[in-house]
DNA sequence: ATATTTCTTGCATAAACCCAAATAATTCCA
DNA sequence: TGGAATTATTTGGGTTTATGCAAGAAATAT
């Protein structure tokens, strides 16, 4: 691999996480620590990164999208288990939708092949789910949004509000006890307040590794979610929080 | 092979990959490195790529995503000779719609890369224009219908009711000369139906093989075209008929 | 305070680079 | 058509760059 292109990707992962450790991505690159380093000082003296002993953290020091087509690769295992307690839920008849994150395209990608509508502003998503013969699929359609690979605006909140979705399983870059769910960019964050508000039945798929951040955009508070799946690195704490709020969380795994 | 048709599908490689490395490039066209170099210095001069150690980037840094599988087709020459002319009446700053057809993705692939919004319901052509920076690409969203590869039904016209669109490129099954175009399906006719009504102008692609044809749901009279491009082979009869009716006629090749 | 991890630094090696000269291919013109 | 002029490619060497290794310094954790 080039070193050019490594470094492109480093900063990559640093839009997704915010920060990165030297020894992972020396270990995800294979190639020693000290090239990690160095590359890390290339881009820390181009302003692309700040340095921090142990890694390296993006600028603004807090995560900023995921961009998941290719970025499956963070965390799969988690997001693997999370999909699967995800995918029980399922059954033939019904409408769910699926908003834009490389956890709930992990669900997708288990979906059962059964006569359910799904409905998603996601490319990702659309085109995963095209091929199952048996699902009726509906794009929300809009404008399409490159950083997040999804259809974004009053087009897609339209067709939204137009279907009667039961089940909404959607995703986020932080969750906070008081603040709720957030997201990194306006529209998305617009898109998923609407999606809240017109579903039935809102459930949250989210690795414990996000719960207690925060991203930019605020647009659900944790008592409009019927349901948080997580793994169990949890932290307790937050858990009954949560389940204070009248949210009830399942495990994974 | 000759250098610069060497040099264009080096660029092409940038576009698709990202990055490209020296020795994968002298492995592929079985030149040496030296060459490769020398391509490389020649592109970096005219500022078509970057120059980095061990190959070459591109402006970006960041590769395209992958197009989509092409569907096998009949009478591609004339398609392209078709989509060719209809390329050049691309301006920036307009709103184009585009509908479902195999001669119209050949215009779609043979879009410039310039600020303009592409309106479509069609799988293909969203697959195809997501990569293009500065194309504002709006999906109309809709129920998926695999038979068409498009997104049919209230959503998607209600998406195209809210847009000014000042051109669209359309095709069909079959054109009469007193009954107008016609198309296979109901949704699809229904959708190019209200798409007619809504554009400014209509511009109908049409290879010569299809004229004098009739397929089952007819949407749009021949007088509500604004211009057919079709190719030279067309009926010079029907071609009368279209001037009458106040319809300019392009033959392509 | 001590152990562990991470960082810096200098050096070794292999890969990639540049340059110049030699060779091959192509074009041009009598 | 033959041969010179031009352009393109290869070859070989000396130089630069990227990476890995190792040892000591600095930071962090226990």
């Amino acid at each position: 691999m080039l070193a050019q292109e490594r470094q492109q990707q480093i900063l990559t992962l640093l839009e997704e996480r915010g920060t990165v450790r030297t020894i992972d991505l020396a270990e995800e690159f294979q190639v020693t620590d000290e090239t990690i380093r160095r590359d890390l000082q290339n881009l820390a003296d181009n302003g692309q990164l700040a340095r921090i002993h142990g890694g390296a953290s993006n600028l603004s020091g807090r995560p900023k999208l995921q961009s998941f087509v290719e970025r499956s690769s963070i965390n799969v295992e988690l997001k693997r288990a999370i999909a699967q307690a995800a995918v029980e839920l399922i059954q033939p008849g019904r409408t769910y939708a699926f908003d834009s994150s490389t956890t709930v395209f992990e669900l997708v990608r288990a979906l059962p092949d059964l006569p359910f509508r799904a409905v998603t502003n996601a490319y990702a998503m659309v085109d995963q789910l095209i091929g199952r013969e048996q699902i009726e699929l509906i794009c929300t359609g809009g404008r399409y949004h490159p950083k997040t690979q999804t259809f974004v605006g009053g087009d897609s909140i339209d067709t939204l509000r137009r279907h009667n979705i039961n089940t909404a399983f959607i995703s986020c870059i932080g969750l906070d006890a008081s603040r709720g769910a957030s997201e990194g960019f306006e529209q998305q964050a617009t898109f998923k307040e609407r999606l809240v508000q017109f579903a039935d039945e809102v459930i949250l798929l989210i690795d414990s590794t996000k719960l207690g951040q925060r991203s930019e955009y605020f647009f659900a508070g944790i008592n409009q979610l019927s349901r948080v799946i997580t793994d169990n690195a949890a932290d307790p704490g937050l858990i009954r929080e949560l389940v204070a709020a009248g949210c009830s969380v399942t495990l994974a795994e």
